[in-house]
DNA sequence: TATGAAAGGCAG
DNA sequence: TGCCTTTCATAT
């Protein structure tokens, strides 16, 4: 076989770094004599494409045919060993069908940053990007008089961090030094005291004293390769697996034998983890290995140290908070097959493990798992491919399930396990009531019922801790001139400015587009110094709680309070060392917290998500409040929760009190039946946007004829429709909404939208096909 | 996406 | 005609 690839000419079949429907496709290069037998399906190869050089992926080698014309040859081979297993390559041809972004935007997906080249070019021989514009306008003239010629360049990222080493030779005992040289005896004895190599720069000496030492071969100086991400999982105890009760026991026998994807519906503090990481014990114990996702915002170490503290080294953490070194480390960890266990958000589901015995996603339900810029997928579509390939076990887990899954549960495509009863049996289950704010509008705050102010003062008295939630951030939704009714608007968007405090500093930013202007003090429309704020968000909530229990302490924690690194992790664990009586924040707070010492959690306004225009609004919004009261009551003392409302009838409202998930789903399941929408029909969100309105209308309205032309009678489409926050970015947003439940055609129209798309006259159109949108606000 | 070639616009 | 900008087809 091997004479075979020397003496026929190879060709490999690229999918290159250039995204666009035209070259969403293979292209076919000649494999250099001197690589022949080298390059594999799964590299990274720098070729030649019209004018530059660009990166792309090895997906084909072939021998080349006889009458094959010439073929220009692969300029550079990146790696040694394929970066994409056949496995992947496989999944991103699956992808291609339900996600419609080009191939390479796919391939790219799966892989660290680290790993995509950048590009560049070199006029005599000095770097384009690290010209001045001037220098830039120079060499332009030099290239077009021939004076100069222009030299592309493709270069991987992809950086390993080094450390220097030193260890200490034999010779070292029997060198004989000079006695007058001090420091070099001191060193003499650091050093032979050593046992094990140590790095550089933790020796208490010069360079030019190590120097001396190694030009006489008394020590050796080595570059390792080292881990960024090594120093974390140090620190952590071991843990041994703890006593499941019946439900949990039945609950993992179901998993380790199932022949289909379980739905593992457990009620907060149910003990889902504990069943999570005895399955992966199970799997580990037969070689095989296990991806864990998680929401990013519950990858602080509350979550990835019960798996470090289980399985130790062998676990491989992928989260957004790492840098892109940090997460490459931890890539080339998983790839050199030194991670039998990744623990990461939606990305981690492309991580290049091998053997995989089972995969489980917690919290299945959160939209967080539907990437909202392409390639739009679904890591949960994703790790159902993957499962398939690789005869592995999914689990979904939550307390409160989509009903997408749910639904499937009840066809039989998922099993159905229940987890009824806390762990902990002296945990009992929070009580849960709501305040009617209707009847409250002429309490001395509007913002805090008395119900709530007495709670409050209750449990501080018993120097318990409170959870407050307010799923609004910011001073104060808008201003508004109370003589003519103008309210400030974004410059760009069609949205109010939000009021924000920052250190005492008055400020109107915008949400969307992050312009940010100062409150003017009259109004813009009428000149009236009557501008008042309306609508709370967190920021005034503190404000007020603060004047109402002035030696109460309050950490805040919303996208302002989290902005740098690490944030997030110091305000809970400050927090869960009881350096606060109070947390209150978004919905960030609601997610996978456990503070034993908590007892109340108070909703101040439960109804904030209800009036959204999404379908979904109310499974968002009791999944929400479902979800922020499993955060009362975890351990031994007894929890309690608030809810503010005006709509208190409200089903979603109504059975989150109850704690009913079950009915939320019938009465919910009913409402998607009667409307058509998921799980009854497939969907799919066609966006278009464009700086001139006119023509996004213009354009929705050529993607409906066309979808309309190409779909069966079947297919409901609806629209277009301006999205709900009509404009952002100066950009106008409408949507066509697809309804369906088989199309054969749908995947050919879909594509032919996106050749559309990438016509010279739509060159300021912005076109996304989003299958199954999450998110229609 | 980004390139070079071709076509178009404009001053002299 | 030279010089500059815009348009367009194309990539193995």
């Amino acid at each position: 076989m091997r004479a075979m690839t020397e003496s026929s000419p190879e060709i490999a079949q690229v999918i290159v770094d250039v995204p666009s429907i035209q070259t969403d496709r293979l292209f076919s290069y000649a494999v250099p004599r001197e690589l022949t037998g080298i390059v594999t399906p799964g590299m990274r190869v720098h070729v030649p494409f019209g004018a530059r050089v660009v990166q792309g992926f090895v997906m084909v080698c072939a021998q080349a045919e006889p009458s094959e014309r010439e073929l220009k040859e692969i300029v550079e081979v990146l790696d040694v060993a394929p970066v994409l297993s056949a496995e992947q390559l496989e999944l991103a041809d699956s992808m291609r069908h339900t996600v419609f972004s080009y191939k390479i935007s796919i391939l790219k997906a799966m892989l660290p940053n680290l790993l995509n080249s950048s590009y560049d070019k070199e006029i005599d021989g000095k770097r384009w990007s690290l010209l001045s514009e001037n220098e830039k306008l120079a060499a332009m003239k030099r290239v077009r008089s021939g004076e100069a010629a222009v030299h592309y360049l493709a270069k991987t990222k992809e950086n390993q961090k080094r450390e220097k080493w030193l260890s200490v030779e034999p010779a070292l005992a029997a060198f004989q030094f000079d006695a007058r040289s001090k420091k070099r005896l001191i060193a003499r004895d650091f050093l032979s005291a050593l046992t094990e190599p140590i790095r550089v720069k933790d020796v208490p000496f010069s360079r030019s004293v190590l120097a001396f030492f190694a030009e006489n071969q008394l020590i050796k100086i080595e570059e390792k390769v080292v881990s960024r991400t090594a120093a974390f999982f140090e620190a952590i105890n071991a843990d041994k697996p703890r006593q499941l009760n019946q439900e949990q026991e039945n609950a993992l026998a179901a998993i380790v034998s199932s022949d289909k994807p379980i739905l593992l519906e457990g009620i907060t503090g149910s003990g889902k983890t504990e069943v999570y990481l005895q399955a992966i014990a199970h799997y580990l114990a037969l070689g095989k290995r296990a991806i864990v996702l998680v929401p990013e915002i519950s990858l602080t170490p509350q979550m990835t140290q019960r798996f470090v503290a289980r399985f130790g080294t062998q676990v491989a953490i992928l989260h957004s908070g790492l840098s892109d070194g940090e997460k490459y480390d931890e890539w080339r960890k998983i790839k050199a097959g030194e991670a039998q266990v990744v623990v990461g958000a939606r990305s981690a589901i492309f991580a290049p493990l091998e053997n995989i015995g089972i995969i489980i996603i917690d919290e299945e339900h959160e939209t967080s798992y539907k990437q909202d810029a392409n390639p739009r997928y679904h890591a949960r579509d994703v790790a159902l491919l993957r499962c398939a390939f690789h005869h592995a076990t999914l689990v979904l887990g939550s307390a409160t399930p989509s009903l997408e899954s749910r639904a499937r549960a009840e066809r039989q495509v998922y099993q159905l396990i229940r987890l009824t009863a806390r762990a902990n049996p002296r945990a009992l289950l929070p009580t849960v009531n709501s305040v009617d704010m209707r009847r409250h509008l002429n309490d001395q705050s509007a913002d805090f019922s008395e119900q709530l102010l007495e709670k409050i003062n209750e449990k501080l008295e018993k120097n318990e801790q409170i959870i407050l939630m307010l799923n609004k951030r910011g001073y104060s939704s808008f201003l508004m001139c109370r003589e003519c009714g103008t309210v400030i608007k974004c410059p760009n968007c069609d949205v109010s400015l939000t009021l924000h405090k920052d250190n005492g500093r008055w400020q109107l930013n915008c949400h969307y587009c992050g312009h940010s202007e100062m409150p003017p003090r009259r109004c813009p429309n009428c000149g009236a110094e009557k501008l008042r704020t309306y609508g709370t968000g967190t920021e005034k909530v503190q404000e007020e709680l603060q004047a109402l229990l002035p030696n109460v302490r309050i950490l805040r924690m919303d996208v302002d309070t989290t902005r740098t690194k690490n944030a997030h992790e110091k305000i809970l664990t400050a927090f869960g060392r009881g350096e606060a009586d109070i947390l209150l924040g978004t919905q960030m707070i609601a997610k996978g917290l456990d503070f034993p010492n908590v007892t109340l959690v108070g909703v101040i306004n439960a109804d904030t998500g209800l009036n959204l225009p999404d379908f979904r609004a109310s499974e968002r919004t009791f999944q929400l409040l479902m979800q922020v009261a499993g955060r009362a009551g975890r351990a031994d003392k007894a929890g309690e929760v608030l809810i503010q409302t005006f709509n208190p009838e409200h089903y979603a409202l109504a059975l989150a009190s109850q704690q009913d998930y079950e009915t939320f789903y019938k009465q919910e399941m009913k409402f998607r039946q009667l409307q058509a929408y998921p799980p009854y029909y497939f969907t799919v969100q066609i966006l278009v946007s464009h700086k001139n309105e006119e023509l996004a209308v213009k354009k929705s309205y050529e993607i409906l004829s066309l979808l309309a032309s190409r779909l069966t009678e079947k297919a409901r489409i609806l629209g277009p429709t301006p999205r709900s926050i009509a404009r952002t970015h100066n950009f106008y947003h409408y949507q066509v909404l697809i309804k369906y439940r088989f199309e054969e055609g749908l995947e050919d129209a879909l594509n032919a939208i996106l050749e559309l798309a990438q016509l010279r006259e739509n060159r300021e159109l912005r076109v996304a096909i989003d299958s199954e949108p999450q998110n229609f606000v």
